[in-house]
RNA sequence: AGAGACGGUUGUACGGCUGCGGGAAUUAUUAUUCACGAGGAAAGUCCGAGCUUCACAGUAGCAGGGUGCCGGUUAACGGCCGGUGAAGGUGACUUCAAGGAAAGUGCAACAGAAAACUACCGCAACGAAAGUUGUAAGGAUGAAAAGGCGAGGUAAGAGCUCACCGUUCCCAUGGUAACACGGGAAGCAGUGUAAACCCCACCCGAAGCAAGAUAGGAUAUAUAGUAAGAGGCUACGGCGCUAUAUAUCGAUUUAUUCGCUCGAGCCUAUCGGUAACGGUAGGCCUAGAUAGAUAGCCGUAUUAAAUGACAGAACUCGGCUUACAGACCGUCUCGCUCC
RNA sequence: GGAAAAGUACCCAAGAGGCUCAAGGGGCUCCCCUGCUAAGGGAGUAGUACGUUAAUCACGUAGCGCGGGUUCGAAUCCCGCCUUUUCCG
């Protein structure tokens, strides 16, 4: 199942109406849906192209981890990087948990 | 050992576990297995092409744009290679939009008498003087002032005459040519700017994969119009075209599909060529995503170190330009010390 | 991905090869007016950096996004970069 967040209209309506979970190194938005779906936001402040590649896998591999056989909620979720110069695993692994449970979007 | 010039290569490799992208096979709708999966600049979008659409992509001219020493190379180019000339450097070598200023027009601030066929001061002759005539040595201004320098000559001077240098033209030789070298002639009709307009030679239709397949369209009938209409413009050729109404089939939105990867392709060997490049033979198939795939953890090896140095394909090629930690290789230059 | 446009003081900006050249507004500073403020009136700041000076004035050099080139001379012409903005289904 495509867990991937892609339309325009869904991301208007995240920024929007949706409520914030704030983190060191990133901002979750979140609002009810039928499914779970996910989807990240950079713009050009983060860096040029491969920056803003990494940026994405990096969490696009953090939430496989923390999503991996636990139950979800359905929401659509946008995940909001913040400006850093370094970007490492673990810290942003640490805060897509965090911010998740605060969120009440996984389940234990 | 030092300083430097030029050219080239590389941009960690392999393995395990958990995952991602499209593909193939087997299953038979859910999985498994297999091999593959970013760059030298993928970047900037500065040139040149393929491809697609625009009504035909035809001819001639105008407008607009580009290029500009010579020869070669290429599908093409404003690229590349080789050569010539000029400038810079002790040198290896580097840089150069490098045609035309007696086809014409414009501009040259300030200063200066004068910025293009000049004459302020000056010099000389004549004259009582005012001034007239001759002159362009010297002064002064400027970025630039009418070949330079020396001698002769003269009233004073001046290519007025001569030698040398420079310039232009002609001839001979060498070279495919740009040009070089040698000889001769001309007293030198004249500054700079063409990245000012322009002239000459050559080249160019426009827009771009968000193109487009695809569409306010097509077909039929009727009526009307017109020798008109449609590339940036004009003319010619060629083409029946336009408007309205009715009918039928369709369409406008969103999503999907195709375009989408085998190509002026890559590698190796060899032959021709100074080289760019071309020929021949053999081998290879090597990303095709669309909120956009390469990540996480760990091990081994090489190493001075390896944690991204610069950096991420979006239709595809050929170049140019710009960014780039470090490592390695080759050719060559300079002066110094020692043997 | 593709196609365009623009960069000049703190802000808005004119200038399109040469002269007092970096016009002119707004802002800012000071003065007048007022019990105080706003508005209004007047004057000025100097423009940014560096150097000369004890300091001011004055002068010189650089400077129109950045770096080269053409020219006697460049904000202006040409080339290459950087930044910002806009448009295209």
């Amino acid at each position: 199942m495509d867990i991937r967040l892609k339309k325009q209209k869904d991301f208007d309506a995240v920024f929007s109406k949706g409520k914030r979970v704030y983190s060191k190194t990133l901002t979750l938005l979140y609002i009810p849906n039928n499914n779970f779906k996910f989807g990240i936001s950079l713009s050009k402040k983060h860096g040029k192209a491969n920056i803003r590649n990494r940026i994405k896998r990096l969490i696009r591999a953090s939430v496989r981890e923390v999503i991996k056989g636990k139950t979800l909620n359905n929401y659509n979720v946008v995940i909001l990087p913040k400006v850093l110069e370094e970007y490492s695993f673990i810290d942003i692994k640490n805060d897509v948990l965090y911010t998740f449970k605060k969120g009440n979007i996984v389940n234990d």
